[in-house]
Formats: structure tokens, C-alpha cells, sequence
RNA sequence: GGCGGGUUGGCGGAGAGGUUACGCAGCGGAUUGCAAAUCCGUGAAGACCGGUUCGAUUCCGGUACCCGCCUCCA
């Protein structure tokens, strides 16, 4: 089997993928924080490391892979919609209230990524859930003296780590050059990052050996991976913007809090999202969520498409355009793979896909070894090797579901070329136009040939547009 | 100021030191009542300036432009 070799942003190599242990693979993902509808560049991270689930999955057994994606319930946007609904006059306490919109805001996230094809993580904690694990990771950073307390807020002494900053090749010294630090009167060092702090009477708190107050953003990270995954672990992946300071303030607190372990072997950044060659802002008024896009009636699966089309190394912009060629592509691949049946499909992916997500999950190569499959007419191969990157795996409930419109379509084709039988005869086509203009405008291919006529249902097809053609 | 990413044919977007990327669009043809779909064929590139080399779009250096991070934004 072809080795899996992967861009690790810790060494700036790309290295062969050597699990530590083959039989528990453990991948950590930076989640969202869950205060609104995920935004579009939210998409990409969960996109791209779903494609490394299922690569690794197909290689190490599905049962042999542990995937953790964070949930971040501990903010002040949330902590913001709670308080404006209470001031509206929602029942409930504020905790309620605080916890319902972390509640809505995670089902949102999981229907709009289970829309995108993207599996669930198998664990998928949420840090609220994590508290003492990360009061204790506190203590433990206190007591080795990587952490002090000053004033109910514990802050790290990242002087006290030699190796802070190295993973985006910062040296500290050159960031406080930069100096857009916050100055704290508390702090040893500007650069000192929040472990805990206070929290106001009137919004959540735990109780701590330091008072009554809330972990900062780091901190989750490092507990929830350590209590899931362990010391050491395998990947640990998110968005370049993370990479400082979260994931640097991830490193530094798990490395001191476990100086023997490793942490994560490989770190893996997906680059940033564009739309229309912009960023996207609300300020340009280019943003939008996902659910924006799957109300407009743009496929889960075009979305996926797209996204996939761009190296996950690579900025990535979003247009209109790539969205309707995506489409019509899925839609080619759909309609030739729709006779394969569920129990001929074949269980080992063709070389070619397979070993373009081996590359540093090349899945921009890895879509045009899928247009090659195509181009063969090899359906077999080409459902096999998309539903390896997560395409397919529902088309074929879709094509059942279809069977109603086929009967209409059945109906139509019937008596569309009776007609142009007459016209044939005639050559007075004038009834034939009509109606074909109707077809097409009902997203219907009209095929003709000496053979006859043959009506089949285009990516735009719009059943209710038929209808009115009685 | 510091750190990092990008620049490939009309558009999107890969690989590889020398040989066709691939897709979309275009063009020519087959097919068609006309189309669509399909099939066959085809032109077109690598920001700029140097260097290494028999040979670079691919390696090295520099320049320009775009973008991100250094502000709990993936």
C-alpha cells in the first residue's frame, strides 16, 4: 500500500505518516466555537480533514481511527444572545439560556456539515464538559512554575518555555517587537497568555482554586485532547490563523504539562478562504454561511466539490462559476455511475485517486484522476473513488426517490415522440420547438435521434415546472 | 516592523529538470429536422530579472504585486 506522506508545518517537511500506534490512529481538529451559523471558510477545515478521516480510515480500518473535533461553548458572543434574550424576556436562567444557544448553534453546525458529506468526529466534546480536566492541567502548569496567579486570572510564563513560538517560527522577542500585545499591569511578560480568569457575578463561572471564573481559549484544547486522545497523539490540525497564537499556546501548555510526551506528531494547516478574489467580510458584504448557500439551492456536495478542487495548502477562493461547473460535473458522474448497484460496488479504491490523497491529500489531483475514470467509463472505479473523498454515498437513495418523476418523464417522452413523428412527416416542427423549449426550461434533457426521442432529467430539473406542461 | 502563503494557457487548477496534466470555455468534425447530450480531433501557459544546467515553468537568489497572521476569526 502506498505510504501516506503529509505537509507537517512543525518540521516545514512533508514526511511519510507513521502512526504511533496502527491500531489507534488519533487525529484533534480545532473546532468551531459556537456562537452563530458557520460561515463558509468554517467549511474548509471540516472539509479537508474529513477527506484525511476517511483516507486514513480506508487505510488503517474504519474502527481504527479516533477523530476529535472540539466544540468551544465558552464565549462571550454566547454568553451576549443569552443575555439580549433574557432582556427580551425568554424564560429560563441565563445558564439556561446560555446553554440553549450553544445547543441550537451545534445542531446548525451539525446539519450544515452533514450536508457537506463531512462525517461526524467520533468524539466531539464540548469544553464546558471539560472544566476540572482543565483546572487540573492548571494546577499541574502552576506547580512546575509555567504558570502564576495574579489577581484570579493565571497566566503562563511563556519565557519559561524555550521552545515558545517555534511552530510559525516566532521568536518572542520578535513579537513584542510587533508589538500589538496586550498590556496587562498582571503579566510577568506582554506575552504571557490567560490560562483563567474572573468571571463577572453575572455571567458563568466554575469555582477554581483561584476564585470563581472561566478557562481561557488555549487551555480547552490542550484538556480535551489530552483527556481523548492522550499525551501523544497522532495529527493535530485547524486553520493557518490558528497556528499562532492557539496552537502555539496549545504546545506550550501541553508540552510543560507533559514534558515527556511528544503532543501532536503531525500539525497540519488548511490556508484561508477567499470569495471572489476577496476576503470574505462583512464590512465587503461577500459574507455568508453555509446555510446561506444550501438555501439558495447550491448542493452540499457542489460546495464539497469546489473546496476540494483547491490544495488545502493553498488560499482557496469561492465564486459563482466553480459552483455551477461543480455542478454540472457531480451530475455527469451521478447519471453515469446511477446503474453501478449497491452490492458490485468494488471495496478497493483504484490506485490513482487513492495515491493522490496519499500526496499530502492532493484532491485537486485526485478530482481529475475522477475525470479520467470518467472519460474511461469505468463506473465501477469512478463511484468507488468518489465516495472515497465522500461523494455518492446517497446518490443512489436519490436515484430511487426519482423514480416518481421517471414515470412523468416516461409519460412525456411518450407522447413527445409521437409528436415529432408527425412532425417528421409534416416538417412542420413548430408543436415539436414549443414543447422542447418547455422541456428544457423544466431542466430536462431532450435527446434525438433517428431512434427516437429520450427525456432525461438535468441537473436543474424541476419536476413542479413539468406539471404545468398537462 | 516580524512570520507565512500565493503568482501557471480565456477561466479554474495539478504534477514533473528534458516527454499530453486534467476540467470548463473556444475551434473543427461526427451525430441531429434544428438543438441538446455524447464521441473524435485541436490551438493556447507558467509575474519579472538574474544564476546553476547541455536543457528550467519546475532548483537557487533577487524584484514586483496579491493575501493571511502577529488583536480568543477556520
Amino acid at each position: 500500500m502506498t505510504d501516506i506522506r503529509l505537509y507537517n508545518t512543525k518540521t516545514r517537511t512533508k514526511e511519510t505518516f507513521a502512526p504511533i500506534d496502527p491500531k489507534n490512529v488519533r487525529m484533534y481538529v480545532c473546532g468551531p466555537t459556537v456562537y452563530d451559523r458557520a460561515h463558509l471558510g468554517n467549511a474548509r477545515p471540516v472539509i479537508v480533514f474529513d477527506v484525511l478521516y476517511r483516507l486514513l480510515r480506508h487505510v488503517y480500518g474504519a474502527g481504527h481511527v479516533t477523530y476529535v473535533r472540539n466544540f468551544t461553548d465558552v464565549d462571550d458572543r454566547i454568553n451576549e444572545t443569552a443575555q439580549n434574550r433574557k432582556a427580551a424576556g425568554a424564560a429560563g436562567t441565563l445558564e439556561e439560556l446560555i446553554r440553549e444557544r450553544s445547543n441550537e448553534t451545534i445542531r446548525w453546525y451539525h446539519d450544515d456539515m452533514d450536508a457537506l458529506g463531512a462525517l461526524r468526529p467520533d468524539h466531539e466534546p464540548r469544553a464546558t464538559e471539560f472544566i476540572p480536566q482543565m483546572v487540573a492541567m492548571i494546577e499541574g502548569l502552576i506547580a512546575s512554575g509555567h504558570a502564576y496567579e495574579k489577581e484570579g486570572h493565571v497566566l503562563f510564563r511563556v519565557r519559561s518555555y524555550a521552545e515558545y513560538g517555534k511552530l510559525s517560527g516566532r521568536s518572542i522577542d520578535d513579537m513584542i517587537a510587533g508589538a500589538r500585545v496586550e498590556v496587562a499591569p498582571f503579566k510577568e511578560d506582554p506575552m504571557d497568555f490567560v490560562l483563567w480568569k474572573p468571571s463577572d457575578k453575572d455571567l458563568p463561572g466554575w469555582d477554581s482554586p483561584w476564585g470563581r471564573g472561566r478557562p481561557g481559549w488555549h487551555i480547552e484544547c490542550s484538556a480535551m485532547s489530552h483527556d481523548l486522545l492522550g499525551e501523544s497523539f497522532d495529527i493535530h490540525a485547524g486553520g493557518i490563523d490558528l497556528q499562532f497564537p492557539h496552537h502555539a499556546n496549545e504546545i506550550a501548555q501541553s508540552k510543560c504539562a507533559h514534558p515527556k510526551a511528544e503532543f501532536a506528531k503531525v500539525w497540519m494547516h488548511n490556508e484561508m478562504l477567499q470569495v471572489e478574489g476577496k476576503k470574505m467580510s462583512k464590512s465587503l458584504g461577500n459574507f455568508f454561511t453555509v446555510r446561506d448557500l444550501l438555501d439558495k439551492g447550491v448542493p452540499g456536495e457542489v460546495i464539497r466539490f469546489v473546496f476540494l478542487q483547491t490544495h488545502y495548502s493553498k488560499p482557496m477562493d469561492w465564486t459563482e462559476e466553480k459552483a455551477r461547473q461543480a455542478k454540472e460535473t457531480l451530475w455527469k458522474w451521478r447519471q453515469q455511475t446511477s446503474h453501478v448497484s449497491v452490492r458490485k460496488r468494488p471495496s478497493v479504491t483504484p490506485d490513482s485517486v487513492y495515491a493522490a490523497l496519499c500526496d499530502d491529500l492532493n484532491t485537486s489531483l485526485a478530482i481529475s484522476r475522477l475525470h479520467q475514470l470518467s472519460a474511461q467509463g469505468d463506473a465501477d472505479e469512478l463511484l468507488a473513488s468518489l465516495e472515497l473523498v465522500g461523494f455518492g454515498e446517497d446518490w443512489q437513495d436519490d436515484l430511487r426517490n426519482d423514480m416518481a418523476n421517471m414515470r412523468v418523464l416516461l409519460a412525456h417522452e411518450a407522447r413527445f415522440g409521437e409528436l415529432r413523428q408527425h412532425a417528421l412527416a409534416s416538417k412542420d416542427f413548430s408543436l415539436v420547438d414549443q414543447l422542447k423549449a418547455r422541456l428544457l426550461a423544466a431542466g430536462v434533457e431532450v435527446r434525438m435521434s433517428k431512434g427516437g426521442v429520450e427525456l432525461v432529467p438535468g441537473p436543474d430539473f424541476d419536476p413542479a415546472k413539468l406539471e404545468a406542461l398537462k
